[in-house]
DNA sequence: TTTAACTAGTTAAACGATTAACGAAGGGCA
DNA sequence: TGCCCTTCGTTAATCGTTTAACTAGTTAAA
């Protein structure tokens, strides 16, 4: 069962497969006369052809393909999304879209670029597991890309898109005062990160906008970000001299965490206790209960953008004129039943 | 900045590009002599050369490529690991994957399945994000393909793999009993899956085996497995008259209901109550407290052994002749804390 | 001295599209 | 009639490899 191709519809509606091209790529503006046209692609979709796209690729030095370099994110967890974004807006768009996954290791990364370069990809996303800044990796210097999840420390080349961790964590620290609250606990990480630099930068800066006096006090960090980690940092909050009415969390994961803290103390969420957590973890937030009020990460959305603008640059024929940006997008705030208003009586 | 093609080592080199070719393509036993081979060798070296995958493509009609289709696989959470286990094997083979999510559309796949055979992909690795019997995808019924977490109702012609449900659930239940359990409940689903039925399936022919009374009374289904649904489930059964020692559920997320039930009965895990959960889903089964004793999904070991299967069939010349196989992979028990030894002071 | 068999390469066709350049037929006009 | 335009297609080169078939020179055997 050969497929068939270009020369097959030519000869069946009896014309060259120059012509049967120019019709099949809309191309026969005023060259091919109305009869023929019909009869070519009435040939067409009667033989069910469908072009190769490795020989037109060869010829036209174009494969209508992106590379997304990753280093773990595609096998992580949430971050998928990331992948799901920008995988379907190519797919929308016409675009295929190959991903390689790295593990992290460099040498991996040559060798992935260069296989997707030997396949003609005509440009690049590439994906970063966590919120961070790198340098730039030398085989892309000359290529499309786009940066996600990441951003360069020295950009102006090329465009990235990162959550906007300050103004989302801002957003949270609102929400909680909203509700009441002003005694507000951090749990935090000193893993240096953007994310657990910026989030905890967002809750100072709060605190010291409504004038709590010594807020340090009430900020805990650890290294990591596990669940034993937010257990280990709510029980000393919690059952320190001066007890919070509300906990902010680096990460659902450490909600979760402060969850069993609470509990262990005997603190009812929200009643006694309001916690706010960061990420939106599928599976986690949600599940959790009371469910956890939390900050929704753009994955999703970081995906498409990234994707979208990469595409913008490669369909722009004059690409070089085009707006190189360093996007932030804000996390949403899901609202669900682990943060109630402060009340004096519950203290 | 162009590319270095066959043509310019040859013109470095001083022969011709065909004499490259089987240089570098290890077929030049005998038809080179040796100094010209180590002249080709360092001018391509030294030039950085390194094949054109779409042109070889063409020629040969051949790519190195297989393709990945998946429902919804890759962004959902933990079968995230069928990926990267294809993925990562298919890297190390020298075969690059191409995955594909089509949304469980149909409309969608055609296009998807169309997409990648235009790019000559080779065989294709049909995934399922959750374990069940499909009919045949038409487009692929001439196509080397493995099914990946599901199997066809008729198969012969095609291998698949999936997790061996039945024989993973009597482990699961083997433990149970060996820490002296025999009023064991069961928190499982009605919702027709392959999954469902099996475990259930174990569940209860271990009951009998034990020769355990109604063991009906000890068995609560709902129709879906979150962790609602757990925590229904086990409320029923922790109040009711008959109260279990140990319970075993369909999933890791109805085992997190079961815990909060367990709390909120006043019951401790494991010393009043053990709970086995099945999945061993990230970031939930290690997180919760105490940390969830569990079934590992093979979903890492099945993207493995499909990659490897297919690469097999399309590296051996008369894969007509290899052996089609539906196969199983048993998950292993991980023991962390949530299941002690019965001990009738506890009751 | 033929003929055969190696050795060490080279030539050229092919893979399946795209596209610049060409050409034949017909019409219009001076 | 001669010349120029259109109109409607065709020819042939090209993308970068692979590989069957060929060549030329040397050696060995009959």
């Amino acid at each position: 069962m050969k497929r068939v191709k270009l020369s097959d519809v030519a000869a069946a509606a009896g014309v060259s497969s120059a012509t049967v091209s120019l019709v099949l790529s809309e191309n026969s503006e005023g060259r091919v006369s109305e009869s023929v046209e019909k009869r070519v692609r009435a040939q067409a979709k009667k033989l069910k052809y469908s072009p190769n796209l490795v020989a037109r690729s060869l010829r036209t030095q174009k494969s209508k393909t992106i590379g997304l370099i990753s280093d773990t994110v595609a096998t992580t967890n949430f971050a998928g999304q990331m992948l799901a974004g920008a995988e379907e807006t190519a797919w929308k768009r016409g675009w295929l879209l190959i991903f390689v996954d790295t593990s992290a290791d460099s040498q991996n990364e040559e060798r992935a670029i260069k296989a997707l370069l030997q396949r003609n990809v005509e440009g690049f996303i590439y994906a970063s597991m966590f919120h961070r800044k790198l340098d730039y990796p030398l085989q892309l210097k000359n290529q499309p890309t786009i940066f996600l999840h990441c951003s360069l420390n020295s950009p102006a080349t090329h465009s990235s898109v990162v959550p906007a961790e300050y103004a989302s964590a801002s957003l949270a620290m609102d929400f909680l005062i909203k509700n009441g609250h002003r005694e507000i606990g951090w749990i935090g990480i000193t893993n240096p990160t953007v994310g657990g630099r910026e989030r905890s930068r967002a809750y100072i800066d709060a605190m010291k906008k409504l004038k709590v006096k010594d807020y340090k006090s009430l900020m805990f960090n650890t290294f990591e970000s596990y669940a034993n980690d937010g257990y280990v940092g709510a029980m000393k909050l919690l059952q320190g001299l001066r007890r919070p009415t509300a906990l902010f969390c680096f990460s659902d994961r450490m909600a979760m965490g402060a969850y069993r803290a609470a509990n262990e103390v005997g603190l009812r969420v929200p009643q006694d206790i309001s916690i706010m957590g960061f990420d939106n973890q599928p599976h986690i937030a949600e599940a959790l209960w009371p469910p956890l009020s939390t900050m929704q990460l753009p994955h999703y959305e970081m995906g498409t953008w990234a994707a979208n603008r990469l595409i913008d640059e490669l369909e722009n024929q004059d690409s070089e004129s085009i707006l190189r940006e360093q996007k932030e997008i804000t996390c949403k705030l899901v609202e669900r039943d682990s943060v109630a208003p402060y009340h004096p009586l519950n203290r």
